[in-house]
DNA sequence: AGTGTACGTATACATCGTAAATATACGAAG
DNA sequence: CTTCGTATATTTACGATGTATACGTACACT
């Protein structure tokens, strides 16, 4: 019986490169040109197996379940991410944010990073809510090494802005904070309704009660808009401002300064 | 056979009352009672029929499906929200955060209002989820009305710092970026590590590579600490001083001050 | 008493994640 | 070339899920 694998009935013809289909990248990316394109309840085992030409059950060679898969999603981010700061940092150096008051060297990196990840995110609206669900609810050290060299890439700035080890955590977490909860705000109705031109008429406004809820009735046309990288900037500013002690001018420039005023 | 209601083998005597044994509150503080204790990924239609001692369809005439429902979380969240903001200001008059430098009203009062609201957010950890991909995917109008009422009554204290609609408009997304933010934050790992008294060993870091990400190693410890509602307050106060011009001490002092300086 | 209607049940079906066993194709050794 | 080990993909099957549809049943009102 295990004989009998050579000339019976059983073999085809075209079955010759059904071998290396797959690899994690090309499950991960077509999983994630899935979730683009019909959102994340289309994306199943079967039709992600069906999109690669492939049964679902392949697809456990390359994520241990569905679980895992949407973690390689968040891992699928954040080495897109990767590749667009690395492709930035070939083609030039880092671009000043603000001419007019030149910020610290550390400041306008950290502008940079999240700049790029708040694109990153825009162009995957219907994963985004992976980042809440998925990545933060990993415990640190068992999340995808693309997130922890992030996680890295800030720490190493905020050190570089004079902050000792428990200043640079808060400051990062009110990083993470703010950035993730940015994110989710500006996508907000971008991702089910994205033909509502007239923004208070066609959000079923005129059935919000006229007489209740008078600010809000006046503010949601500017509620409906987004601030785009200009607001996510502005935030990020404020926040540092309050946490970083002075302007954050470290004043040894480079490399280990270790000794923070406390 | 439908008349033989009475002797025969048809009709159970504890029959009786079991017309009203339902209503849209009993199934959402239940469905948020099972949330609580077993995670989202234990909510499902007959489960809750059966906490209720109903089948799972009779469930669809309260909620039009399990996306409804989980909507109905949200809501169900922001009524306790409005059930804690009553309760305290029948007790007592808004407390002030810092007696040192006493804030404008509306600025003590929107400190409260996040205060509380990342207080029932920790209250129901596994619910928190949802804020992201139920309630900022709605398209504002048809949120539940105890979302729009949140959102009024933030508006109102930023009109009364003397913003504009476009400014009342964009801080509050700022507000609700932050505070959302700020929640996913601190409760990460607080859901499916619920026991880890060392901080560095127990999340598997002594697996992290060693000579790769330095600093992230040095400041694990820091950054799986909690901040709590301090931290809350810290970063809510560095945004409003980056959204506010001036103090925000608006010249009148109560009721309507309709012309901000524009 | 009779009747309409609000409420809950019963049954059924497509689809989902995935465990287990099986078939197939390539690399290397004989 | 044959043969085998192993990586790879398929097949089959099972329980659970969301929900459409049809049906019973109990109360309110006349």
């Amino acid at each position: 019986m295990t004989r009998e694998t050579g000339q019976g009935a059983g073999r085809r013809a075209g079955d010759r490169g059904r071998y290396g289909r797959l690899s994690r990248e090309r499950v991960l990316a077509t999983a994630l040109e899935v979730v683009d394109r019909e959102g994340l309840g289309a994306l199943s085992m079967r039709r992600l197996g069906a999109e690669l030409g492939v049964e679902a059950m392949a697809l456990y060679r390359y994520a241990a379940g569905k679980e895992a898969l949407l973690d390689g999603l968040v891992e699928a981010l954040y080495m897109e991410l990767e590749d667009v700061l690395a492709a930035e940092s070939r083609e030039a150096g880092p671009p000043t944010v603000n001419a007019s008051r030149p910020s610290p060297a550390w400041r306008t990196e950290l502008h940079h990073i999240a700049r790029e990840t708040y694109l990153v995110a825009l162009r995957h609206p219907h994963a985004v809510p992976l980042l809440a669900t998925r990545m933060l609810a990993v415990p640190l050290a068992r999340r995808p090494p693309a997130v922890l060299r992030d996680h890295e890439r800030v720490l190493v700035l905020l050190q570089q802005a004079g902050l000792d080890d428990a200043a640079a955590a808060r400051t990062h977490r009110a990083y993470t904070a703010w950035l993730l909860g940015y994110v989710f705000v500006e996508l907000r109705a971008m991702v089910d309704a994205p033909d509502e031109s007239d923004p208070a008429f066609r959000l079923g406004l005129h059935r919000m009660s006229a007489q209740e809820l008078p600010r809000l009735r006046a503010a949601t046309a500017d509620l409906a808009e987004r601030e785009g990288t200009k607001g996510l900037a502005a935030g990020l500013d404020a926040l540092l401002d309050g946490c970083v002690p002075n302007g954050g001018d470290s004043p040894a420039a480079d490399g280990a300064a270790p000794g923070p005023p406390r």
